[in-house]
RNA sequence: GCUCGAGUGGUGGAAUUGGUAGACACGUUGGACUUAAAAUCCAAUGAACAGUAAUGUUCGUGCGGGUUCAAGUCCCGCCUCGAGUACCA
């Protein structure tokens, strides 16, 4: 009988989905155990080599811990909200809910044609309303939710206005906006309604905030940073501006130190817990009140060197500031307001791009030294940042290079305060090193003792205090874009009101066009039933606005990371209409055991999740604050992509061997033209394309070859490799194993199909341990010691290197364990049972068919792990490597249980050994029984 | 610039606590089967030198040092590539 696997893996995957045999269960007696991935956002182009390869390990662990006894959750999904399906709908005017389905649909079939044991009655997609509706409803639990600090805790907003209305907000320990006045409660009670909601929004977890965008006003719309190139828009080059727009953030920034310290319980890859930790940007240091000459405002500064104080020679401003306007001299208005104006034409590519140049300007005010009293000028520059800090730095030439720079280049006098260096040329930052001078009261000290006494002084004098800054900022939430999730909020004489949980979800309305409207407004402007009424609790006509009972809906939408922060929480309980999950699904399965995915999400989806499972673990919604206990990043699988060398100006290619002959153009050719020996089948090549039909091809030996070259896998690279023609021609069982094959889980690689038939020919060689033409050959006779040794082998690497999630090691242990065993001619159930278990994980299509062959009724999905036993392995002899000076000469065979003084004494008897020393005596004989034997000497 | 990761045959890669470098696979070469090809099977295959050969010697894990009986593995100093990040006060 022959190994069909086409046959085969048909009539398995109809089986597992006839049979739902991977679907979990909420309850069982078994230990649960939790495997996910990163859900795909379902591109047109479909899947490529790349996109399985995570699944494929993820799909081996689970069917790993099913054989091992575990109840195992093991769900797939799509995050189908996004940019190309409303992009594709501008284009076309085709809705994106019919692209994203048509796009789903052909994932599905990809996904189906690999085998893998998804568990699809909990699919979710982000863009369907039942799952978006409980992201309104967590939009809504954040809305009315504050940070209270003394708690370290998210709260119920209406345990603050409680503790408003009995004593005002001076003793509230809060995370909020920095412009919260402070209020008694007497005052409090008299506000308006419309006061008390606007200050109440400065406290929420979500709040409506002004925010620089990137604003693109011929495309009218906003543009990601990525969209913009050289500050202009990337499609259509249009000049792009930094305009302040009303949006939704997140207060994630109240999160900054917990989301820092769970660090440390997870494990997660440290490059990627690094990213994170830089991402927060946790630094120590004061906050220093600087006042100004002839103003009653401040300028509030953070700095991490409080030491430095007495090194102060001026201020800096971020340009944008409001407070530069106020104290701006009539003279230097001029030269401030140009370049403030200048800073806001320049991007912050362009700022981040050119960081030699070195600009400002003097406002013509000084700020007022706390301890010495004197005058400190007060500079612009575009080297600070308005959204870090309070966007002002106290500028120590002497200690800083940037500051050093800019006294420099406009000649502000620079002090020294550290003892015995020089900083003519450059300023000293080596904190561990420093020696205060020059500096008062703290002359003579070092950095933490200088720290220390500073902000003692400074408290005192109530202008200042220690700090903690995190670089780590609000994240904006609103979107001007249709394809995302509509925010179930209205607006009451501009205040925004929550839509009661009970009517979500809130659709998404239909719209004409999927651009912005011409007046600048996001694309749900363009929809004319988008208005809500407050007596029938339902959407409604824009006509019927009167703001009496029916008020204007939010025109935002919510951005890609809101679906994917809470989706693996959903999969424990998919289609739960009344909960976004139960209760007991969520004790039941808690977190995530293993979670797969790419490293690029390091500071976005893993950072926004996890603060969304702390939100909903303070409110009480939620078991743990951490979902995913461990995470493994798999790495990139690159193309290789295929030029022809064209002769410019000629319709003629080369050989890559003549191209050095020729004046040529490399151009990419389809990877699919090409063999294993890179040589390219011209014919196909030339019906590619009408302008290749008639060229002319220049030979070397008979053949085209072609160069290649690792890149990226893209269309237009043509370089990609689709998983249904491997799957066609080899089958998915060797797909899954080759994919392994190529090398750590972790690693990026190039695709490389040469190494397939290797792989192809490892399981035909496994088919015939089992089949032979007749039928099968399978025996009930006594294995032979060699056959088990083999088996125990494979049994205990093949359950290491799963749990080091060393797949590709494991591969070899297989064929290695087949390549033994044909040569036993191993035929005994007894050996031929147990590793077709083993293998199943990795190849499951063959697996079933040969344990049904075996004559079992049931799927080997479940069968028990097969146990490791090290009586098979025991040796009694060992063929012992003999070394002179560190290098291996020959071997020797000898008996396990010889002592070392046993061991040297045959050894040096050996005639090779005395061949060796030629006459010489050693000097030491090095024994390690079990593993060497070194001669010196 | 900073942070992290990685450099091993023609190729993908393996190597436990420092203990036989190159497992396994591809490719290549030779052979068997075949009218032929494909498929399959068998053998050889890090490099250099010597030898008809068995075999032997030397070199060899990015580079230069060091520790050790023994280093791909540990330590010090570099180089190259990749990823992330960026005027963070």
């Amino acid at each position: 009988m022959k190994y069909n696997f086409n046959e085969i893996e048909a009539k398995w995957q109809k089986y597992w989905r006839e049979n739902k045999t991977f679907k979990a269960e909420n309850n069982s007696d078994k230990p649960k155990y939790y495997v996910l991935d990163m859900f795909p956002y379902p591109s047109g182009a479909g899947l490529h080599v790349g996109h399985p390869l995570g699944y494929i390990a993820s799909d081996i662990y689970s069917r790993f811990k099913r054989h091992q006894g575990f109840n195992v959750l093991h769900p797939m999904g799509y995050d189908s909200f996004g940019l190309p399906a409303e992009q594709y709908a501008i284009q076309t005017g085709q809705h994106p809910a019919i692209t994203t389905e048509a796009n789903i649909t052909r994932y599905r079939e990809q996904l189906d044609k690999i085998g893998f044991s998804f568990d699809w009655s909990r699919e979710v997609r982000t863009s369907n309303p039942d799952y978006y509706k409980w992201t309104q409803w967590i939009f809504i639990q954040l809305f009315n939710s504050w940070y209270n600090v003394d708690a370290d805790r998210a709260e119920d907003i209406a345990r603050l206005i409680s503790a408003f209305e009995v004593a005002g907000n001076a003793q509230v320990n809060a995370v909020c906006d920095d412009d919260v006045a402070v209020f008694t409660a007497a005052e409090w009670n008299e506000y308006t309604w419309e006061e008390k909601q606007s200050i109440l929004l400065k406290y929420r977890l979500t709040y409506l905030a002004e925010t620089e965008v990137n604003w693109c006003p011929a495309l009218g719309t906003v543009l990601a940073n990525d969209e913009i190139v050289n500050g202009v828009s990337e499609r259509g080059g249009h000049p792009v501006v930094r305009k302040k727009m009303m949006q939704w953030s997140m207060r994630i920034t109240a999160y900054a130190q917990r989301l820092l310290d769970g660090l440390d319980r997870l494990d997660w890859p440290q490059p990627l817990k690094e990213s994170q930790t830089n991402w927060i940007g946790r630094s120590k240091g004061a906050s220093v009140k600087f006042k100004i000459d002839g103003h009653d405002e401040f300028i509030e500064v953070f700095t991490t060197r409080p030491d430095t104080i007495f090194g102060v020679t001026f201020m800096t401003l971020a340009p944008e500031l409001e407070l530069v306007k106020a104290i701006t001299t009539a003279e230097q208005k001029e030269a401030v307001e140009s370049y403030i104006e200048a800073t806001a034409k320049r991007s912050e590519r362009d700022r981040m791009a050119d960081v030699k140049t070195i600009s400002g300007a003097f406002t013509g005010a000084y700020a007022i030294h706390p301890f010495t009293e004197e005058k400190i000028p007060i500079w612009i520059g575009d080297y600070v940042l308005a959204s870090y800090g309070t966007g002002a730095v106290m500028a120590v030439p002497c200690g800083d290079q940037r500051d050093h720079d800019f006294a420099n280049h406009f000649n502000i006098p620079i002090k020294n305060i550290f003892e015995g260096v020089d900083i003519t040329e450059e300023a000293f930052a080596d904190k561990d090193n420093t020696k205060i001078a020059n500096s008062d009261f703290i002359t003579g000290l070092g950095f933490k003792e200088a720290t220390q006494l500073v902000i003692e002084r400074l408290e005192a004098m109530g202008q200042g205090e220690g700090k903690i800054n995190y670089r780590l900022r609000d994240a904006v939430f609103s979107r001007q874009r249709y394809w995302g999730e509509p925010f179930p909020v209205y607006y009451k004489n501009g205040i925004p009101q929550m839509i009661e949980a009970e009517h979500l979800p809130i659709r998404l309305p239909e719209v004409e066009k999927y651009l912005p409207t011409e007046t600048g407004e996001p694309p749900l402007g363009n929809a004319n039933v988008w208005a809500w009424d407050t007596d029938k609790n339902e959407v409604v006509s824009n006509d019927l606005i009167d703001n009496e009972t029916v008020f204007p809906l939010e025109l935002n939408t919510m951005p890609g990371w809101a679906g994917s922060s809470w989706y693996f929480n959903r999969y424990m309980d998919a289609i739960n209409e009344n909960e976004f999950a139960s209760q007991e699904a969520l004790n039941y399965w808690k977190d995530v055991d293993l979670y797969i995915g790419g490293s690029e999400h390091a500071t976005g989806h893993l950072l926004y999740s996890r603060f969304w499972q702390k939100f909903l673990f303070d409110r009480e919604l939620l078991p743990v604050d951490e979902y995913a206990k461990k995470l493994i990043n798999q790495g990139m699988i690159l193309g290789t992509s295929a030029f022809v060398y064209r002769v410019e100006g000629e319709n003629k290619f080369v050989s890559k061997g003549l191209k050095n002959n020729y004046k040529v153009q490399a151009i990419h050719a389809d990877v699919s033209f090409v063999n294993a020996s890179d040589e390219l089948d011209v014919e196909a090549f030339k019906n590619w394309r009408p302008e290749f039909k008639d060229a002319e091809f220049v030979y070397e030996e008979d053949k085209y070859l072609v160069g290649r070259e690792v890149e990226k896998m893209s269309k237009s690279k043509y370089n990609v490799v689709n998983p249904d023609d491997i799957c066609e021609e080899y089958g998915a069982d060797t797909l899954r194993l080759y994919e392994m094959f190529l090398g750590p889980l972790e690693q990026a690689k190039p695709w490389n199909t040469a190494g397939i038939t290797g792989v192809a020919g490892f399981l035909k060689k496994l088919w015939r341990l089992y089949f032979d033409d007749n039928g099968l050959v399978v025996t009930d006779n006594e294995p032979s010691k060699e056959s088990l040794k083999t088996l125990h082998k494979t049994i205990k690497k093949a359950t290491e290197d799963v749990a080091n999630f060393s797949f590709n090691t494991s591969v070899s242990g297989f064929m290695i364990a087949v390549n033994e065993l044909t040569a036993h001619k191993c035929h005994e159930r007894a050996i031929l049972e147990p590793l077709a278990i083993l293998i199943s994980p990795y190849a499951p299509h063959i697996a079933e068919e040969l344990w049904a062959s075996l004559g079992h009724a049931e799927s080997i999905s479940t069968a028990k792990w097969p146990e490791f036993d090290e009586k098979h392995l025991v040796e009694s002899s060992k063929e012992y490597p003999v070394s002179f000076n560190g290098k291996m000469r020959f071997k020797k065979e000898l008996p396990l249980d010889l002592t070392k003084e046993e061991i040297e004494k045959v050894i040096m008897a050996d005639e090779r050994t005395q061949k060796q020393l030629n006459g010489r005596t050693p000097k030491k004989v090095i024994v390690v029984p079990g593993k060497i034997i070194n001669i010196v000497g």
